[in-house]
DNA sequence: ATTATTTGCGTAAACGTTTTTACAAGTTTT
DNA sequence: AAAACTTGTAAAAACGTTTACGCAAATAAT
């Protein structure tokens, strides 16, 4: 505390040059002789000098800090997306401002208006906002992950769940199902919807008509997923196999099952969206749409950092990524042919 | 983009008066007639003007960001502490960085030599390093979580390891177990020493003399309560009950009863350190220990923005802040009496 | 009515960098 | 041998704030 912070002028003044010559080795953005540089690298090393960013940041606009704006920050998914972005940006040099708009819109703009918001150089977003005119109005660079919005002027790192959702339907029609359920929440964003309409060519393609009856849509969460498992296997004619589109509906279907005392795999079949303790635990384990979550954040780092770095001739492209889904088969549902 | 942040300055041309007042009013710092703070505040709000604290902290030393500093960003226990310390900042003006040190002790001093560590208002540290020196040596406003480091001169939040702990086996010495198990880990923190010398009261005071054999030390993971559990249960005098000192422990307990087809709270007893999800799903309900973790977080955060905000006079005394743990008895202990 | 004090605010110097401009010395071209 | 570049460096002006200093006007004390 006592001891101020050591400053380029003391370097400078140590190794005999001015100012401009250390900063000139410490960007290596312009000429500076072999000898001096060397002279200059070692004070710096002795000294312990660290630069003040902040104060460069001033002159340069650029302040190395990226941010990720998620939903909530309690959620695994979205640790995972978290620890992916901080990796690669630690390693780039970029340190990373995390961000939880507890899932209200408010906050996230408050974000973009505060200081913060306006002096990253970037921004890993998952947005909880709905018109793409906000994110329009976004001038950072910015990726959007996992939920993207159509028109929204930026890029995106995505998983396929249209792919996903289709395959873990049509997994049910290899095995003979048809009476197959689908609990998922509001089709406000992509990732929702996509899953919903996967469902939905599946069961088409394999010439059956989705019933209503049989469409669960609720808000996303576990309390949702236990409550319509039960009603669902409670109906007249329970269906013969659920999809659970997220991993926490699938939690409350997995409740759901165990406290209806029905064996699972036997009884009734699940397939559930993303992987998580207990699909991995109850046995037989729960087949999943895995994703990959933390590549996802990696993904999104990486493309945001190039962004940021590159020369903004071509920007025209948007680009997407899409990751890919796998299912992860175990004994979760059966096989009636 | 184009169009380049607003200033001071350019709030102060509007309102006809030097830089000096518009700051002052936006400091509350100095006199400001009634007339003309009312008119800057107005101009400030129409113009939509966000002071730079990049520039101010450069003048004045503070950056109005702390920093949490945890061993890894995906693990439930530091995210609930996370939100709770975030929270609690951003009320107070406050910008966290959350920043992980994957359990790496090279990270953690990394950190600290860094910009970052050097310019952050205040710490949450959740330690890796092992060295009281380590934490004498840093010189911010800095609270200890969880893991306290006898000697580290700094103010801590943790909570009662060793009443948890004593609890625990209490709880089983009740219910009549004599043949009780530890599985733990190192104990170079506190927080497990202390669950191990709880775990070692209850038994004296019962007049029972804790075994060599029933205490497995191992690394404080999943896999290891796993194995050890195999082992506890797979011996020729198996224990009646175990104690698993943590969460992920706990999680590989459970697992391994599932595996070796025991009934939890009839062939054999468990309680566990913290809650988790598992330990909420399993039937019967696993009784634990249960801690208030997002409150630790919230109440570091309360007590490092204190510290930073008050006059340093009488920083004599430390503050320890210990949190209750509470016992949640469910049905994974066997009565035996 | 004079002097002393308070009030409100402007001026200018910091804070630690980057970057533009300039210029001397050395090197190449004519 | 002069002219034209190259190379390595220094000086100084930015960047957007805060704050010490000072001064005029308003108020209070004599």
């Amino acid at each position: 505390m006592a001891n101020k912070e050591i400053t380029i002028k003391d370097v400078a003044k140590q190794a005999g040059v001015s100012v401009a010559t250390v900063s000139r080795v410490l960007n290596g953005r312009d000429r500076v002789s072999d000898d001096t540089r060397k002279k200059i690298l070692k004070i710096i090393e002795d000294m312990n000098f660290v630069p003040n960013t902040m104060a460069a940041s001033m002159v340069n606009k650029k302040t190395r800090m990226l941010s990720v704006v998620v939903p909530e920050i309690q959620n695994p998914f979205y640790t995972a997306v978290i620890s992916g972005t901080v990796e690669v940006a630690k390693k780039a040099g970029f340190v990373t401002l995390v961000v939880s708009t507890n899932n209200e819109e408010a906050e996230e703009e408050e974000f973009f208006e505060s200081f913060l918001g306006k002096n990253v150089d970037g921004i890993v977003l998952i947005g909880t906002h709905r018109r793409p005119e906000f994110y329009r109005s976004i001038r950072k660079p910015t990726i959007l992950v996992d939920r993207y919005i159509n028109n929204c002027g930026h890029d995106g790192v995505m998983i396929d769940n249209f792919r996903g959702a289709y395959e873990a339907t049509r997994h049910f029609l290899d095995y003979g199902h048809e009476r197959i359920a689908i609990i998922d929440g509001d089709h406000y964003f992509n990732d929702g919807k996509d899953r919903y309409w996967g469902y939905h060519q599946a069961m088409h393609e394999s010439g059956l008509s989705p019933e209503a009856r049989y469409h669960k849509q609720g808000t996303w969460t576990e309390e949702d997923g236990y409550r319509f498992t039960r009603e669902l296997l409670q109906s007249e004619e329970p269906p013969t196999a659920i999809f659970a589109a997220n991993n926490v509906i699938c939690t409350g279907a997995i409740k759901a099952i165990r406290d209806l005392n029905l064996r699972m795999g036997e009884d009734i079949s699940l397939v559930g969206f993303d992987d998580n303790e207990l699909a991995q635990f109850v046995q037989p384990r729960v087949t999943v749409v895995s994703r990959p979550t933390k590549e996802m954040g990696v993904q999104a780092a990486e493309m945001l950092i190039q962004k940021i770095t590159e020369e903004p001739k071509e920007q025209a492209k948007l680009k997407k990524t899409i990751l890919d889904v796998e299912l992860l088969i175990f004994g979760s549902v059966k096989k009636l042919n």
